[in-house]
RNA sequence: GGCCCUAUGGUCAAGUGGUUAAGACAUCGCCCUUUCACGGCGGUAACCCGAGUUCGAACCUCGGUAGGGUCACCA
């Protein structure tokens, strides 16, 4: 058995959306669960479509996703070029060499004879009109320079089947496979001839694709089989949708990576997702490090229908990765998006660090939960009334005008220390602990609803500043 | 239209002839609690339809239906 080699082969023609990204994961982990090698080759023979800057955000995309290939344009392993458009001298050479295999032949069908061809669908189907021509008829033609394109020779009354890894026997008979082009008449090569003849070149074993080649691979099958190369096996992945009709789309910009790493979701967390969207581990673990994933990978557990991209469950597991997270690495992570939140105030950023991890589950949600920093001086005395809490107007006045009395002379101020201090003197004053904690919460955001307690708005607003506030709604109370 | 493929709750999914048809997300309720979250407990909710095979079918077969893919000198 020789070594697994499989390959990602994305075009850089735009953003790289997560069933992009999932089809090369998957030949990623079928490659490193057998010990094998993973493989970059760049598809930009489509000169028209490309765009500025993909093939950089290709590589900086699988290197976020932790997804390192073996090979690839700039890591050469002995089988490259692995850029197409360094590549194109080979393929009319194979074209030809198939020609003479009888497995291919020329055809000089110009696009009127072509295009008169079509059935009332609209669909035209080649009728193999030069199939046949004689070997001095085409001398001639090419000596006089007819523009021509080489086609596949499809053996006729054969049935050409296969194993896919994922779907099973799939088989077409060759009465259903048109004689397509090979080399086009410009002398390039159609996409998926190049790709026949680059996965043979590189040596790759495993093809491992989107469905959209389910189909039509029987019909690259018997070009290997003219070449007598040894078939790849196959494993067609279904796609993944937007909604129930429609699949994602590149072109629109739907759900890509590099989006939902501006909105604070974490690479891995991503990947572990789209890992889950369409494969099941056997014994059903939802989160998975790249390791336990590799481990995991089995092609039995890839489902053959395709599934909806759920944003709301790839939120959910972000939030568990961030839950899963120390303090400090939280912190880490999360310190741009609490500078922005806090921007020109006095805050303990390490204290709101640590309210916000339990709370978000994209670190993008952080500005928005810190928002009520800077709302304080909306004063509202219905805020102050709570019945489950025991608080009225009253209460409040007492409450606030306690738990100032008592912080004033604090001089630790932690969280026993603070906690202690509020606690004792709601004691002393024949309060409930929960009416002055619940008052003083307030009274120091003024908000009916604040990402922690009042220990731990005071914590974070630090000293100077808490005193401020109690003292500014305690007069505001009184007004009452 | 021809050919290929698919079909379990709203979503992701386990299940491979005998199950009270898992689990997760979402949703709803309760508990915990200094608001909010976290955490804990519980609820609602599914085998596309019809025939067959079988003692027995979500699972096997056939036929419908629905959806997807593909039929380019695009990749």
């Amino acid at each position: 058995m020789s070594e697994v080699r499989t390959r990602f082969a994305p075009s850089p023609t735009g953003f790289m959306h997560i069933g992009n990204l999932r089809t090369g994961l998957y030949a990623y982990l079928f490659a490193k669960k057998n010990g094998g090698k993973f493989i970059l080759r760049i598809e930009d023979t489509d000169q028209e479509r490309k765009v500025e800057g993909a093939v950089e955000m290709i590589y900086r995309t699988l290197d976020k996703a932790g997804i390192s290939y073996d090979e690839g344009p700039n890591k050469d392993g002995g089988y490259g070029p692995y850029v197409q458009t360094e590549r194109m001298g080979i393929y009319k050479r194979y074209a030809e060499e198939l020609v003479r295999l009888g497995g291919a032949y020329y055809c000089f069908c110009d696009k009127e004879r072509l295009a008169s061809l079509k059935d009332e669908n609209g669909v035209a189907t080649y009728d193999k009109h030069c199939r046949n021509l004689s070997k001095e008829e085409v001398e001639a033609k090419l000596k006089a320079g007819v523009p021509y394109v080489i086609r596949q020779k499809v053996p006729e009354g054969v049935v050409s089947e296969y194993e896919d890894m994922v779907f099973g026997k799939i088989s077409v008979d060759s009465a259903d496979i048109e004689d397509g082009v090979l080399l086009k008449s410009d002398g390039l090569p159609t996409y998926n001839f190049a790709n026949v003849v680059d996965d043979h070149l590189m040596g790759i074993t495993h093809v491992i694709r989107g469905t959209e080649y389910l189909s039509s691979t029987p019909k690259y099958n018997l070009i290997y089989d003219a070449f007598g190369w040894e078939r790849p096996k196959y494993m067609h992945l279904p796609p993944i949708m937007k909604d129930a009709q429609r699949k994602l789309s590149k072109r629109y910009g739907d759900a890509n990576f590099e989006d939902f790493l501006a909105k604070g979701y974490l690479p891995q967390a991503i990947v572990n997702y789209i890992a889950l969207l369409g494969w099941c581990p056997k014994d059903n673990r939802e989160k998975m490090t790249m390791r336990e994933m590799i481990e995991a990978f089995d092609t039995d557990g890839i489902s053959k229908s395709s599934s909806i991209f759920d944003e709301q469950k790839m939120r959910w597991l972000n939030g568990e990765y961030l839950k899963a997270m120390t303090d400090e690495e939280f912190f880490e992570v999360a310190k741009p998006y609490i500078d922005g939140a806090v921007e020109g105030m006095d805050v303990d950023e390490f204290e709101l660090a640590k309210l916000m991890r339990t709370r978000v589950d994209v670190l993008g949600e952080i500005s928005e939960k810190l928002a009520f920093l800077k709302e304080f001086g909306n004063f509202d005395a219905n805020m102050y009334v709570h019945q489950k809490m025991k608080v009225d107007l009253d209460v409040a006045k007492r409450a606030v005008a306690v738990a100032l009395e008592a912080l004033r002379g604090l001089e630790d101020w932690s969280e026993d220390g603070v906690k202690e201090c509020v606690k004792a003197a709601a004691e002393q004053n024949g309060l409930k602990g929960g009416q002055v904690m619940f008052s003083m919460r307030v009274a120091l955001t003024d908000a009916a609803v604040t990402p922690g307690g009042a220990i731990e708005m005071a914590l974070a607003l630090k000293k100077r500043e808490s005193i401020r506030r109690l003292e500014v709604s305690l007069a505001k109370l009184n007004e009452q």
